[in-house]
Order: C-alpha cells, then sequence, then structure tokens
DNA sequence: GTGCAAAAGGGGTATATACCCATATATAAC
DNA sequence: GTTATATATGGGTATATACCCCTTTTGCAC
C-alpha cells in the first residue's frame, strides 16, 4: 500500500509545478518583444546550429519530433526561421532567417537580465546545483529515448 | 553584449527539457492504464484535499485557473472527478469521484515504482536535492503570481 | 437598498507537446 | 536492378498551458 502523501513528492509534479511558474517568469520578459521563452530558446539554438535538420534539432534539444515540428509553425509564420527541403529529400532544413536574429539580438539582453537575476536570487550555487541535479535526472532516465 | 553561447545555460531551456524527457516517462509506466502522469497527478491531489474550488485547486498546484480548469475536461468526461457548483454560486467544486479513486488506487504502485526506479539511479541524494533546488526557484520567483 | 469593486468562472485564441500512422525517399542485400 | 528496410516527415488527434475579456455573484460602503 503507497500512502497517498508520498505522491506529493512526485518529482514530476515538482517539476512541472516549477516549470510552469519559470516560464511565466520568462515569457514577462520578452512579452513586449511578442516572443516566448521556447521561441527564443529555438531561435537560440538555431544561431548556434547553424540551418539543421528538423529530426537532429529534435535530438538536440530532447523534443518529439513532430512536437518540434508544430513549434516550428509560429515562427515560421512569422518569418523568424525558415524551413526548407534539404539535399537529401527527405529532409528539412530549419534556419534562422535574417529577422529572427534581429529579434533574437533584440531579446538577448531581456533574457540576460531575467536569468542573471533570478540565479542572484537563487544564489550562483543553487543555479548550478539545478543544472546539476537535472543532468543527473537526463543520466537516470537514459536519454537515448 | 550577451554571448550567444550563454543561452544554452538559460534556466528554463534546461528544466522544460528535463520535464520534457521525465514526463515521457512516468507517462510510459501509467500508459496502459490510459492515465497521463499530469492527470494522476491532479487526481492525488484531489485525494489530499477533498473537495474544492477551481480556482483554490489552481493556486494549490500553482496552476492558471483556467489551464486547470480545461486540464479537468479530460478526467471529467471519463468521470474520474466530477465539477459540480458550489454553495457560493460562483464557484464550482471539483470532487474525486468513486471511478477516479480507484482508478488512482491503481496507478498508485505503478507510480510508485517509477518513482523509486529513479530515485535509487539519481541516488536519494540527488532526488532531495532536486526537490530544494526546486523550491528555492520558486521562493526566488516569488510564489504568489 | 443602490452602486460598485472584488472574486469566480467561462470561452476564445494561441502555443507547447506527445503518440500513432501514412507517405516519400534512401540504402543495403541479393 | 529489385526488394526489403530504415530514415525523415506530415498530419490527425488529444492533452497541457497561458492570456485576455466578458458575465455572474458577492460583499462592502453609504
Amino acid at each position: 500500500m503507497v500512502p497517498i502523501e508520498k505522491t506529493q513528492g512526485c518529482l514530476n509534479f515538482q517539476l512541472r509545478r516549477t516549470s510552469r511558474l519559470l516560464g511565466r517568469y520568462y515569457d514577462d520578459a520578452l512579452r513586449h518583444l511578442g516572443l516566448r521563452i521556447t521561441q527564443f530558446n529555438l531561435l537560440a539554438v538555431l544561431a548556434q546550429t547553424g540551418p539543421i535538420a528538423i529530426t537532429a534539432l529534435a535530438e538536440l534539444v530532447g523534443m518529439e519530433r513532430s512536437a518540434l515540428a508544430r513549434n516550428l509553425k509560429p515562427i515560421e509564420r512569422r518569418k523568424l526561421v525558415t524551413v526548407t527541403p534539404g539535399k537529401d529529400k527527405r529532409t528539412r532544413t530549419v534556419t534562422l532567417a535574417p529577422a529572427g536574429r534581429r529579434k533574437l539580438e533584440e531579446a538577448l539582453p531581456k533574457w540576460d537580465q531575467a536569468q542573471t537575476q533570478l540565479i542572484r536570487k537563487m544564489k550562483p550555487d543553487g543555479a548550478s546545483g539545478l543544472v546539476q541535479v537535472l543532468a543527473k535526472i537526463r543520466t537516470a532516465i537514459g536519454e537515448e529515448t
């Protein structure tokens, strides 16, 4: 018999709860730019990878392929990224568009401010502790999936 | 000038990435019951609070009110919970239905197994460290929102 | 009691995310 | 080369989540 109280400690529950809160926090910081933190994160990854196929990008960010494809739609509509056929006719290549780069540059200081302020309040060791323990979870689950 | 590489350390990015993975991990454990971990978590909270108004429940789990209301729809359709008018004619009371309690009982061992196995792989101090650092984030952001 | 601000919800709209199945293309086996 | 298999995507469907604006009720001030 598992006691029901134990479920309060569900790691998923705790993590999601915090994730919702954190997402709203970062979203607030970027709202006037019409950019969500999730979109900002995608643009930032693309800026570092350069043009990349959808499946490769999905693996890189640990997202389900088709979910990623759908997440790209809004920023593609706004021409922040382009999706074009790759050499291999099966693949489609995602590229950070000029407007996307500009938007990213515009958002960077706002993101940095939010991130810095948060880390300050958590104390730097809190932030690095978070990153470490998150990595530990991913290792425990086995990131391959 | 914020260097673009810095964005890899975005706490939201890290947290969401892990949250996606973790959600899939727990979902796998409950899939044969037709229950998502998010739904399991809601049922478990309701089992502990007893009947509760939507706004109160939303605050309790740190979720946006209307988002919670919509999340209740699937489990309400399946009669795992009921939503009825409260005394105060403005409020609606959410209650764990008998079928919901049975489903919860059925899911508990599966959830516990997944949770236990995860904690074992992370080492217990990893798990408790996670919970602590998540609380730290919530405190830093100021949970009132 | 009237008038009005505060509280609780509902629904529109949009994004985020997953799973499954079908289709197109490339590759390897013979 | 033809066939079987593996790879890359797309689209259907469903859930999770947020924001904003509107309506219904309350509760309070006078």
